[in-house]
DNA sequence: TATCGATGTATCTACGTCTATGTAACCTCC
DNA sequence: GGAGGTTACATAGACGTAGATACATCGATA
């Protein structure tokens, strides 16, 4: 049973809030980064590596970014040869993405730095606390719709 | 007493926390642009506001953003007449920033903002869940040194 | 007091991000 | 089968961010 606390404002948790996200996204920038690859990208190819073929829009809402924020992420991830953009037959408008072997090679790698990472950083939770956590932020996403 | 529910990999749990903390970032940018001001900005004059004078790596680190961030950021801001610049007599490597009378009213105006923002989005949070989600956001800030 | 490392700020570069907009292709309905 | 609205993607502009670096100043010490 959680021990009683001085009860907190809802801007406190808010500051408090984002500045573990900065740390989150440090720390992750951090570990992939040694696997010479940014946070976003990663995310890309590793979904599209999930999920190919899949759609630019698709893939944007998968990953939780801007359509054309991915538009541009695609763009560079194709220029670097993991990632290839293949107009779709039935829809002459849409692009299918699918992941190249040296992309789906260096999916594999990132896929495990991430969940490496991830533990790293939920090691000094409780699973107890990480499910309650992760309620708590379902329960604060759905709202903010 | 929370309930039995399945267990969470790290991954999950930090996909949910990148997920949130947009909906974070874009509801406070929204209810703060009807104010008329970005969330970094208000956040700058509000602590100058709070604390003045301060200087400006002081201020950086008490917001959470990098120096060179702050640098730039308090640029725009004397720019626009809300903010002033001061080299301290003490130490003339430094700058003691101060707002002006109009920083200072629009301060006012922005921390009723930023409160009330916060507190729609906790809204859907018990007092306790919010007590918990601090503890456990504070561990985490804590062991990501 | 001359030097050298430490510190405070500004600037540069690169990146990820969003919003708004443009363009092409699709689909519906008359 | 064409018109008009809708959808998919690309592009442009603005912003906030970090990191590295340059520069000025400080402080300790030889």
């Amino acid at each position: 049973m959680p021990h009683a606390r001085k009860s907190v404002t809802p801007a406190q948790v808010a500051d408090e809030f984002s500045r573990t996200a900065k740390v989150l996204v440090r720390h992750f920038n951090e570990r992939l980064g040694e696997h010479g690859v940014s946070t976003p990208r990663s995310r890309l190819v590793v979904e599209v590596a999930r999920s190919q073929p899949v759609r630019l829009t698709e893939l944007a809402l998968a990953v939780g970014i801007a359509q054309g924020t991915a538009s541009t992420l695609v763009d560079a991830l194709v220029r670097d040869g993991l990632l290839e953009r293949q107009t779709s037959a039935d829809d002459r408008r849409s692009v299918l993405l699918r992941v190249t072997a040296q992309g789906a090679a260096l999916a594999q790698d990132w896929t495990a730095g991430y969940e490496r990472a991830a533990e790293e950083l939920f090691e000094p939770l409780t699973p107890q606390q990480m499910a309650t956590l992760v309620d708590i932020l379902r329960t604060l996403s759905a709202a903010g719709d």
